[in-house]
DNA sequence: TCGCTCTAACTGACTGGTCAGTCATTTTTT
DNA sequence: AAAAAATGACTGACCAGTCAGTTAGAGCGA
């Protein structure tokens, strides 16, 4: 059973049930990464999924085998398109390392940080020690992924002379830090001290480039 | 035993039984803390923490009124003796800015990211949103005091000539963003890429020092 | 030192409510 | 008319919080 489906173009023939079908699931997985977000993995009711999806409980459970499912399944099809386009993006030519980095970060906040997606990243943080799965796709797809574009743009950058070739040990992650705090804040703290997004950008970009810049 | 003193306060009589109270309070707050990182808030069992703290369900409820408390309570106690401890180091004098914040940065690693803290960090970002009074708490006396401190140090070392003057709009948060990510990857991803800590301090220093310094 | 009494501390079976997952039945599509 | 999709009442497990009953330690008199 697991042949043809799937995205791209398909037949016009067989299109009105094929559509209605992918439409469901993909109501089915905002409304999961709602809920979710909302009250976190254990509070969350199927119940509350179907209704924002506008179904009955039985039929989530024809999209999905189990809560636990749904929730990866959720989590694997809201970062799997942003990867590739991230991806072809950046395999554009960019003048220098420095541009690049602008155009990654960039990126990063506007796919994740500035939209829900942030939700997710959350969500990794506070569920992933119970869905070893889920940490393990994520780690795969998403942060070695994200981890090999950096390591590739600081070679460049210090094959070039424009970045000092200092420590390597945790880099990638104090690089791309700031963006992760920005998500947490503005879901956890954003009431008490509200955050400027573009300016924060502005702030953690220069911050990072000039660590990094060689000085002499 | 027994006698001497008789003051209205604290009588010598009652101290074994108040002794024993203290450290079962003490017993219950770790076990919390054990049970509420493993599994998240919702999904922790009152059955669990009181097993692990060696007593039986309807005793945590005479020292806690509620699952909800219970959890307050424990971010509470285990925060505040932390913070007394930072404002007293960080109170000495320095030679220099610089000095300053690796000692300051120093006191978050040691006393956060490498001890069971850093399931705290955890349980804010996870649990926060559901939980507003536990998060205006720890805004207003963990995060709050902590950019304070940050704040009074930016401003010696721009005085001084060490930093430059820079944006601030988000600073403070981007300068400890690495530790909090440092938190969360031990926690989340060590088993896929484990972090040497000690090494992961020193390029998270050395990125935000030059990325602060002022390169006259 | 030994009992005796009083009560604070503790226990765990129980209750009331919740919710993931099922499936016999109904509705919609072809 | 047949198949596919959707429904929602139902079940069985689970668990926060309660409370009537039990235990153990403090205080005291002899």
């Amino acid at each position: 059973m697991t042949d043809t489906v799937d995205t791209a173009t398909e037949a016009p023939t067989l299109s009105r049930r094929e559509a209605q079908k992918e439409a469901k699931r993909t109501a089915l997985i905002d409304a999961a990464l709602d809920v979710f977000s909302r009250v976190g993995f254990a509070a969350a009711k199927m119940d509350d999924v179907a209704e924002e999806a506008g179904v009955s409980k039985g039929t989530v459970y024809l999209y999905f085998d189990s809560k636990e499912k749904l929730f990866e399944g959720m989590v694997k099809e809201k970062m799997s398109p942003m990867l590739n386009e991230v991806t072809s993006v950046l395999s554009q030519n960019f003048s220098s390392a420095t541009e690049r980095l602008k155009a990654h970060m960039k990126l990063f906040y506007t796919r994740i940080v500035k939209c829900d997606r942030r939700q997710i990243t959350r969500l990794i943080m506070a569920e992933g020690p119970n869905f070893p799965h889920l940490a393990e796709f994520y780690y795969a797809n998403v942060l070695s992924r994200g981890q090999a574009i950096i390591n590739g743009i600081l070679e460049q950058g210090i094959e070039a002379g424009e970045f000092r070739d200092m420590s390597r040990e945790g880099l990638t992650q104090n690089i791309v830090a700031g963006a992760l705090v920005a998500s947490i804040w503005t879901l956890v703290f954003n009431r008490f001290e509200p955050l400027d997004l573009d300016a924060y950008f502005e702030t953690h970009i220069d911050l990072i480039l000039n660590g990094l810049r060689a000085s002499d």
